[in-house]
DNA sequence: ATAGGAACTTCAAGTACTTGAAGACAAGCG
DNA sequence: CGCTTGTCTTCAAGTACTTGAAGTTCCTAT
């Protein structure tokens, strides 16, 4: 039999160290049911996290990065223990993910575009470009008009 | 004299979208008094923004993206010291501005690729690929570390 | 053995939005 | 003209943490 002999246990502060997520933010998911009740010390009420606690933690870890919902979480770790035989609703819930993050990056490149227009705006005004400056401010109700346009989604 | 002859001017769902804050956002914001009351349209009660509000509005993004508390803000801003900034202040706090959607550019691309990798994953554990499945693991698993990394900046 | 301090505990309240319900207003169509 | 569609409005309630208070427990050092 193989001898566990050096069985690595953690405080919530080495977890939260090691996933990232704040120590407060670990009790707040286990208090609702994101992840299952830690093991608590034997003399003490403190949270002794395992091996295997932390994996699932750095899996919460990304989920909450792509911006999922706890409630989505919750429903996607619990699929997850069932293994494979709930594929096919695991990727329906990573695709609706994948396309969340496509509109985040769509948003975001339009918001860069308006910041740079912006800062020429505000170079061209340093400089005493004024005609520039109006072309500039011009071009930001283009972009304006685009987005109206762009609206239908 | 200089005709102010097209003023124009936006709606909420424009202003949310120029500004990447959400209408929700830019309501609350109005409430709470970080900004002041948006003049309403003559027959209806719609906000109507201009481009001044817009610019207040584009200044609020980004103290808001760089972390500042509202209450912060509200203060900032009623203290007037947003308006007495000099174009090179505006400039370089427009520039951290990019700097973030940069970055955040980046980190909603690397999670794209993270989701991407997860449901080829699952769809390999559904057509029983299982040195497939393992494969993909083992580059989420590579892929999560940098996205841990991006999260902690 | 005990005193001090860091780290842990729970629980309540705060923060910064976000969502949903219910209704008003304006444009386009039959 | 009325009806549908769509965006707007307010306000209340919900979300996802975060912070703070008050009380244990662990560790280390005298």
């Amino acid at each position: 039999m193989s001898a566990p002999s050096i069985r690595h246990t953690y405080s919530i502060k080495e977890a939260a160290a090691l996933t990232g997520l704040p120590a407060s933010t670990l009790r707040y998911y286990e208090s609702i049911g994101v992840i299952t009740p830690i093991r608590r010390g034997a003399s003490s009420k403190h949270r002794v996290y395992t091996e295997e606690d932390l994996d699932l933690l750095t899996w919460v870890s990304c989920l909450s990065a792509t911006g999922m919902s706890v409630a989505d979480m919750r429903r996607y770790l619990a699929n997850g223990e069932l293994g494979a035989a709930a594929a096919s609703d695991q990727i329906a819930l990573l695709k609706a993910q994948e396309e969340q993050l496509a509109a985040e990056a769509k948003a975001i490149a339009l918001r860069k575009r308006y910041v740079g227009l912006k800062i020429a705006y505000w170079q061209a005004v340093q400089d005493g470009d004024g005609a520039g400056a109006e072309r500039l401010s011009d071009e930001a109700r283009t972009l304006a008009d685009d987005l109206k346009k762009t609206r239908k989604q």
